[in-house]
DNA sequence: AGAATAGTGTCTGTCAGACACTATAGA
DNA sequence: TCTATAGTGTCTGACAGACACTATTCT
């Protein structure tokens, strides 16, 4: 017992910061894969991540940010951590520990860059089963998901997923897309109008019929989370 | 840029793991601190914690566990992963990140054990702020505690300050203890039969009045989230 | 006018808060 | 019987679900 805390009496674990970053086209929920240029798992689909550089990076955040613009040249809208993965099996190499965050974008803001890579791509979260996926990422992917969908349920995060400004209906759209369930409109502006956290725009859009009012995120507001769920 | 992910070309980032470890003593919370036998910091009050010894921990939750086993004696009745903290700046040997636990376990089945050693001891939450505090614990307490408190607005997580054998009352001051105000009692047994992950023994316990029934979490139930919170 | 989408009014159901009520133990 | 604690009955209020209704735009 007694052991000292030595720095180096121990081997240091791999230390890697991985992002899941979402977003919803159309009405599809999807993950930003990267191929891996490296082994191991060299040609197989990751999430888009790497090491700490100490010398560039004040934080694990700014890792997971830096490695974000490196895929879709844009920082993303919203970061968050989900959790550690850590085990002796999940990386071939040894002891490993990867720091995931979770992340969502608009996708007019990177769909155009991530067009024109080929090493990266938006997968529909329905069709991660069916591709080859390194590491543990299948399931790191599965738990970001839920923790999406939960949050999705009490507070305003999908917003997010969508450009500046804003429609109710497209609001309603992608949090139907996240959850996998319609929702009632009338409750999300309930919401909308409880949250506090939105600016009505004078403009309104087109949208088939009539005009729908523009929404925009109150600058520098937090997001809200609302004391019930939307029911399941 | 195109840089490899050659696992030598970065310094590895110190990882340590930490744990913010939860009673409730009397009407108050506790956190358990550890007083540090080595530089830096030598002296102060810190988190239970330490390096992952990749030849014995599986996971990080091993090496959680086994250092609190180490100044408990026992293993928590709950744990789980809080989120790292990690910066340039918070140990003087260089960037580093530790991840966080939270963990909770009932008074009894440790105090005896801290009561026999000086380096460790149960702190309460409001007195914190005036330890000498090592890193960044302070906030990492407070975050812990912020979590603590929101978990026990939605979920039954409180019961693992418990002994096995409970009643409402023994509950509803452990809730009442981590949130800082009074709940309802009847809010709180309509929860308790909702939640059905207890069992209703059939022993009542003394109490200065009449009999109380006692309560146990039905083995192997995961603890039940509910869908909207108690008021704050 | 008719179709399509936006937005409102309002009833119901669920569950937390409040608090008076009953029940049962010991002194 | 008195006090203390356990536990119930039940009303209110907040807010989500449901859904019919009105409003506005385009063709």
């Amino acid at each position: 017992m007694n052991k000292s805390y030595d720095i180096n009496e121990f081997k240091n674990p791999l230390f890697t910061v991985d992002s899941a970053l979402f977003t919803v086209i159309g009405n599809s929920l999807k993950v930003l894969m990267v191929k891996r240029a490296n082994e191991p798992f060299l040609g197989r689909w990751g999430l888009p991540g790497g090491f700490v550089d100490v010398d560039i990076d004040d934080s694990t955040d700014l890792t997971a940010l830096r490695k974000l613009k490196e895929k879709t040249s844009v920082a993303p809208q919203y970061l968050e951590q989900l959790r550690t993965f850590s085990g002796i099996n999940r990386d071939p190499r040894g002891f490993s520990v990867t720091l995931v965050y979770f992340a969502l974008v608009a996708e007019q803001d990177v769909s155009s860059h991530i067009d024109t890579v080929e090493d990266a791509q938006w997968v529909d979260i329905k069709q991660i089963a069916d591709l080859p996926v390194a590491f543990d990422h299948k399931h790191i992917i599965e738990q970001a998901k839920e923790r999406l969908q939960q949050k999705a349920l009490y507070s305003m995060v999908p917003v997010y997923c969508l450009p500046e400004y804003f429609t109710v209906s497209q609001l309603k759209s992608v949090i139907e897309a996240i959850i996998g369930k319609t929702i009632q409109r009338k409750s999300l502006i309930r919401r909308i109008e409880a949250a506090e956290m939105f600016e009505v725009l004078d403009e309104k859009v087109k949208s088939g019929g009539r005009l729908a009012q523009l929404y925009k995120v109150k600058p520098g507001v937090d997001i809200v989370n609302f004391e019930r769920n939307l029911s399941v």
